[in-house]
DNA sequence: TATATTTGCTTAAACGTTTAAGCAAAAGTA
DNA sequence: TACTTTTGCTTAAACGTTTAAGCAAATATA
């Protein structure tokens, strides 16, 4: 029994020509005869021939590979974006590795050093909420390698991001329900320091002054959005003195969260408060009363940024205008806000 | 400006000794003094030296990647199992490539290759519903690099295979319904040809019989267990003459489905009919009535699927026992089965 | 003091591939 | 026929590491 794998060599060996002729008759090269090329991938065949990524890669300076950075794959809109990555990628003869942060700033910086170090032709993420230090992703352009975010990017980083408008969104929905004769909207954010939450906060502050509507602060409410964040502040809300009868919630964890509340409280939604998530993971259809949110194009948002990367990789030289590609959402509306 | 990385020779060029003993200092072998390693360290950092890691797989023949295959990484069982597998993995210095199938066949194939082709030392697996054909795992096998099964395993394998006891899960569901005084309780599993769910089948066959209650074989349906598979097997559940008083349903997505016809047709759930899903995804205990559910413990399993993977690795020349791991599930009661 | 051991390096080959350069034979051109 | 071009390969170096083998100098041992 042959314990080594068979190499390129081996196969020289059995048709005694050289390496290097095995080697371009693999890739079809025009300089090799027909009948080589036939008795080369014969023998491959036979000897259960397995190219050896490593050495070709090593050789062409080239890995393949494309890094991906999420913060979390259990989630519908993570998982759809990889998924069309993938397919795009793949498509092109790209493979992925998918690391998640799980929302830590310190295992994003570890993967990120994972992925230099295993050499990635380039790197598409979405940062973690944590993240403020972006030292890691100068790091990853200074390396030279393409670096495209989505999702949850930062203008300052300078490079070519995907996403879609979360200002507008926040407009969609607020005008949404002010057309159902809502007078007192409540906002659950996150955190302003993200630049998407801030985004849908600055959003929703203008969409209300537009309207001619009092901008209250204790309506405007930051959290991390988890499903218990959802639940205390909904609760907090429900204490003021004026309450108010719709929430626009940034995620659509944290609405479920203050749906839960809503339900247990037995105040009837959408009647006495319309709720509004954000994101459209699939259980929001699922639960009752069904709660509206915004569709965020999770595979637009995946096959464009695969697409980017592609562009970038293919033209390195010409240094291209930044590409900052936003999407239009859309507010799908159920019975939550009906 | 430099466009090309730093490498061992640079640091080498700059102290004026050889790579070989840049490299030793940098894994701080015994026979290099205190003082070149300190030099050698602090070149590296000045000259913000990257170790590339296709040059030294191919040298020691090891990538440090583990490839993950599987069916699909947005439900709450595969990314927690990840998630531990990553964590386990990645103290041991290893990083892991993770690949859904997306539930294809064709696709699992394409994602083995990828993964043989990256040159990972080992793959951690959970088979697509589709697979029949082994031979790709066989292929694994063959290649000599450790493979470990989890959840979704195949005895004719072989290799070494962590799961829960879905034969023994089956029983724990069938006799709390029975406390309950359910008599007639459907079963909407998965097709007999994946293993766990011919176990979950198997196993509610026997736990029926050994009640003493009659086995009806049109409460006993296969399916893909998608959320639209459980509401036709629902609608066509409550047309038959004789009415079951419960359904255990082997996945969250179709009890799911399954709940929404009961509740669309207001048969009151748990009164009229019991209802138990399998897997206990989140939002089991989100929905109105909250789905009582198995935990199959996928952090225990990601976990211990690493750990095995380890050991094989660490030991491959003994060649020790195969490990079949079955954990006990846990019945997570809710509502729906009060 | 003579010999053995340890220390701290160097040299050179190897991992498996790709590719630039080169070269003889075959085929084409004048 | 004498030249150029094309075809079909070979040779050898390279990618950036690691590591076995070796060797001189320093240190320890007898």
């Amino acid at each position: 029994m042959n314990k080594k794998r068979t190499t390129i060599k081996d196969i020289a060996n059995v048709l005694n020509i050289s390496p290097a002729a095995v080697s371009k008759a693999l890739h079809d090269d025009s300089r090799i005869s027909v009948k080589t090329k036939a008795a080369v991938k014969r023998v491959a065949k036979e000897l259960n021939y397995q190219p050896n990524h490593l050495a070709s890669a090593l050789r062409k300076g080239k890995s393949n590979l494309v890094g991906v950075v999420v913060p979390k794959t259990n989630s519908n809109f993570f998982s759809s974006v990889v998924e069309q990555m993938e397919a795009v990628l793949n498509k092109a003869g790209y493979n992925i590795i998918i690391t998640q942060s799980n929302e830590s700033f310190e295992k994003e910086c570890k993967n990120i050093d994972t992925l230099l170090y295993t050499q990635v032709d380039g790197i598409i993420a979405s940062m973690a909420n944590e993240t403020v230090d972006l030292s890691y992703y100068e790091k990853i352009k200074a390396n030279g390698i393409p670096l495209i975010l989505f999702d949850r990017g930062e203008n300052d980083l300078n490079v070519d991001y995907v996403g879609i408008d979360d200002y507008n969104s926040s407009h969609v929905i607020v005008e949404h329900l002010i057309s159902k004769g809502c007078k007192r909207i409540a906002h659950i954010g996150g955190y302003r320091r993200t630049r998407i939450f801030n985004n849908r906060i600055k959003g929703y502050v203008d969409a209300i002054s537009k309207n001619n509507l009092p901008i209250d602060d204790s309506l405007i409410i930051e959290s991390s959005l988890s499903l218990e964040d959802g639940r205390r502040e909904m609760e907090h809300l429900l204490q003021l003195e004026d309450k108010p009868d719709a929430v626009y919630v940034a995620s659509d964890y944290a609405a479920l969260g203050a749906l839960q509340v809503l339900n247990e409280k037995e105040i009837k939604v959408p009647e006495e408060i319309r709720l509004i998530g954000f994101g459209n993971e699939p259980f929001t259809s699922l639960v009752t009363p069904s709660i509206s949110s915004i569709d965020q194009h999770s595979r637009d948002i995946g096959r464009i940024a695969a697409e980017t990367f592609l562009k970038r990789v293919k033209e390195p030289k010409v240094k291209q205008s930044l590409n900052k590609i936003i999407l239009d959402a859309e507010l799908i509306i159920r019975d939550s806000s009906k």
